[in-house]
DNA sequence: CGCGCGCTTGACTGTGGTCAATCGAGGTGG
DNA sequence: CCACCTCGATTGACCACAGTCAAGCGCGCG
């Protein structure tokens, strides 16, 4: 159940036996969910966290005005709302955008983990800090890159994380979203995102059939997403 | 020296004497900036954090175009580049928008509070899940607000912030920078920033003279923000 | 008094949004 | 087996928001 996760943690720091057994003795128990359907609902007050086992889910807000921004994507081995643990209530809702399965761990039991476990601890914190660098990337892809480079950064990132825990082959990666759903993700219409992608595919950049994109050109990708690896961490170090 | 970061800290959970006296112990220098001199600049890997005294600073990333990104605004108060403790390497860097007041922390010190005090942990720890919340807002306004609502809704989470650290006066606060920075703070260029404030001010929703900030009409500001302050959590429960 | 920085304004341009129609594949009922 | 329906992808026409360029303004400082 945690395999990814384990995964996810080891492209960080050592993860020890013992750690290993006590992540895996947190999971209270598990659940799936249909595509569409809300895994944590905003303004709610959850009293576990749930950890991604395997698909899509985003983070999601909803404007007055009916439309929506989707704030983060998260895949398997993700501590999706660790977040809840310490900040209560949730200001945003997460939406399951492919069949998800999904561990919950109970705020209690990460409590007791926080006292008994400092090593353990810190690289959860870390978990939560990465999601904020990978926010950060987002501002700056939303603020300052073209829309252009901004698909090819998001590409970029998603690969580079889903090969963390090995949902690549070669260049290729499983993508459920849907185009109107990619256009909330980088807050642009969906016309424009579609024709964007015709751009990209129609310069030899990448294709996107079937629920499956393929990178056909990594290093012109990266170039025009400027593409920095950095703030994903992946590098193995004490913390 | 650490008088407004326990505000801060205390506007979310009860902070004892001890976990005070604590805090005050961890500091171990302290150093002023000038404006736009760097505290901590992109790629390094520094052995501290930072905590920010007084004044205003901010996170930013340069594209290779020469444009700026600012993904992050930091007020006193703000343990700055909490971050650094876990992620290593600095991902962007951390300019002084204002002359700056900013105490030094050890990281090493940090791994032993955090071996030792889990509940401080704990409350350092949600001090960077709001930074990410805040995060999560920008990018909401950055792909689904109108340029108007989201200078307006960066106002109003100014405003709340600084009242939590006692810099406001009335519907006031001081706010030093320039319209050109402001512009990399929204990812908008300076003409239509410009142009957008002259319409804010207009409509009578706020004022900035002379580096103050007031604002006219706080109901009518928060509505054409849609600002909801949920996610700065400030609600004083256990962590 | 002149210089420079930051703010303001106008003219022009282009990126990206809205509206609306069409296409195409997969699913369902007759 | 075929007609029909639905959802997602695609395309074109049109338009508005926001960017660029460039000039002018006004205050503070040397």
């Amino acid at each position: 159940m945690i395999e990814s996760l384990l995964l996810n943690l080891e492209s960080h720091d050592v993860v020890s036996e013992q750690e290993q057994a006590l992540l895996r003795s947190l999971i209270s128990r598990d659940r799936r969910f249909k595509v569409d359907e809300d895994i944590v609902t905003e303004g709610s007050r959850p009293g576990y966290s749930t950890l991604l086992v395997d698909g899509f889910a985003a983070r999601y807000k909803f404007m007055t005005d009916g439309t929506r921004q989707i704030t983060a994507l998260h895949i398997a081995g993700d501590f999706v709302d660790l977040h809840a643990f310490l900040l209560k209530t949730m200001d945003h809702g997460i939406v399951a955008m492919s069949p998800c399965h999904v561990a919950f761990v109970e705020h209690a039991d990460l409590k007791s983990v926080s006292e008994s476990n400092p090593h353990l601890s810190r690289l959860l914190w870390l978990e939560t800090l990465i999601d904020g660098a990978i926010h950060r990337e987002w501002i700056v892809a939303m603020g300052r890159r073209s829309k252009k480079a901004h698909i090819a950064h998001l590409i970029c990132e998603l690969f580079m994380r889903l090969q963390v825990v090995r949902r690549t082959a070669g260049l290729s990666f499983h993508f459920p979203l849907t185009q109107l759903e990619l256009a909330d993700v980088l807050g642009i219409s969906i016309v424009h995102l579609n024709k964007t992608l015709q751009v990209l595919r129609k310069e030899g950049l990448l294709s996107w059939i079937n629920q499956t994109i393929t990178i056909l050109d990594w290093p012109r990708l990266q170039t025009l997403a400027q593409f920095d690896p950095t703030y994903l961490s992946l590098a193995v170090e004490p913390r």
